[in-house]
DNA sequence: AAGGGCGATGTCGTTCTTGATCATCTGAAT
DNA sequence: ATTCAGATGATCAAGAACGACATCGCCCTT
């Protein structure tokens, strides 16, 4: 699945064309984006969450010069799936 | 950030009212679940993407009983972050 | 229609998170 | 205003994440 596709599960929902659509789908993507870098949570109750944490592993493998390489600090994204996705999913 | 905000998000960038944009976001939602349920990844360039990937964890810990626990395979949802995503925080 | 550029994959070793459970608390969603 | 999902914490061990890089795949924009 693709932004494309996602647009399409708008149109199917509602009177917007394709192109409208897509607007919509950056839209929210722009203001996810802006949050994440607030450094602020993302929480979607039935869906899951997304936070900005800390970097915290120090050393990482070049593997072509096999040797250590020192991790410089920053951020991740992590994303953690909520009960009801991970339902859906067992039954699967 | 939660729903409703991507609701306002989706209210500032077009003429829909909050309503119509919660509708959006719904039928967003959804599809994503039904895309992922049926283990398809989810792509979004330059914000990251979803996968569904085998559970291959085999043991959690009960606290009251201190002892192991087996748990069932099954499956789980990673998310990466894009490159785009990972720079605009690297810049935070 | 098609190429460019982003994402996926595999690799390495060390460090860190994951995962089940239950009670409690916060707060998202209705 | 009410409800109930999600976060937290404690626990241990095994599996995953982490960066860099080349290659392949293919989404996205032209």
């Amino acid at each position: 699945m693709i932004k494309n596709d996602i647009a399409l599960a708008i149109e199917k929902n509602s009177e917007f064309n394709r192109a409208k659509s897509l607007l919509i789908v950056e839209s929210i993507l722009k203001s996810l984006k802006a949050a994440l870098e607030k450094n602020q949570k993302v929480e979607i109750r039935g869906f899951g969450s997304f936070r900005v944490v800390d970097k915290k592993t120090g050393f990482g493998r070049d593997i072509r010069r096999k040797k250590q390489i020192k991790i410089e600090k920053g951020k991740r994204i992590k994303f953690r799936s909520g009960q009801e996705l991970k339902n859906t999913l067992v039954r699967k």
